[in-house]
DNA sequence: TCTAAAGCCGAGCATATCCATGGGAATGGT
DNA sequence: ACCATTCCCATGGATATGCTCGGCTTTAGA
């Protein structure tokens, strides 16, 4: 009764042809979820991974892999042993989407050329004069105002504004 | 002299660790390119993929498979044989690059539950309450946004507006 | 009518992604 | 002291994706 659905997104299949655009793979998605479930428990103590996996029809050891680079980044701490788990390492308030995703999918561009402004002439020798690079650095921009903006605490706020009891099996 | 690199972008190594996020593929980039040396050349008649691969240093035969769908949603149109080639089969005002991206990637959205709104439900059944979905239906729109305001002409112009006499290079 | 230029088509390889498996190390309760 | 729980780490495999390659069809011009 406490699990809603296992592994629900898994078995998705995609459509016919090609799949999405600018796509978010599923470390961003399952890492966000994760982070979400942690700021929804701040302060109460560390929260298994199992616990998350359940709630959020998760694989619990593809978790243990997307944990990992969040807490060597300084984004949550862990607590092994009986009764240990993880949680925030941060204000949830200090925590924005773009952080996590930046940490599970590295910099935020939908090309290598706006990746990083420095060597951008070193990916295709063209930088000066492309047309095309200055419409991906706007794409970037446009992606990275959006998911900076938004905190696990502006997320928390509007689960428990829903007043859906259920907040927690969402996301 | 008319060359200036083969298969330049093709060379370039990945970074040790993971890429980025909400990534272009090949598929839309090289598009985009392609269609802008259309726009370039548009009204003096069909321009072999040959030329365009050799300017952009792209691969002919994986262009090839680029236009394919691109003449199928009617963006250009092909003349076969010799002296053949492809051409715009509409203004260059008239074609966005979000256009081109969603004939070439599919719908332009970070998430398989924002591509559509109609079944969003059905991708994980918790559509209603999700907080995430939000957040990943802010970037789709931040995204295309940016990608329907920009034309083909307005790369045109911006390219001519640059006096670089090796616009045609560039992109 | 022959040939070269060009569009068209399908198969195949290489790599990345997603996730599973099997263990080890640390900790708290009994 | 033991055991269950939990984090931690490394490897492997199925699937999807990105890209290349070879061969066929159509057409203009000599």
């Amino acid at each position: 009764m406490g699990c809603v659905t296992m592994y629900a997104e898994t078995l998705v299949a995609h459509s016919e042809f090609g799949g999405e655009a600018l796509r978010l793979s599923t470390r961003g998605r399952y890492g966000v979820k994760a982070m979400f479930e942690l700021a929804m428990n701040h302060g109460r103590g560390p929260i298994p991974l199992k616990e998350i996996a359940d709630r959020q029809g998760l694989s619990e050891h593809y978790l243990e892999q997307l944990v990992a680079p969040l807490r060597k980044a300084g984004l949550v701490k862990s607590v092994r042993g009986a009764h240990g788990g993880y949680m925030l390492n941060k204000d949830p308030a200090s925590i924005s989407v773009g952080d996590i995703i930046r940490v599970l999918e590295g910099p935020i561009a939908p090309t290598d050329c706006v990746a990083d402004e420095h060597d951008a002439v070193e990916h295709c020798g063209r930088a000066a004069g492309c047309m095309a690079r200055s419409v991906w650095a706007k794409v970037r921009d446009s992606i990275t105002e959006v998911v900076d903006s938004i905190t696990l605490a502006d997320l928390c706020e509007e689960a428990r504004k829903s007043g859906d009891k259920n907040y927690m099996y969402y996301i």
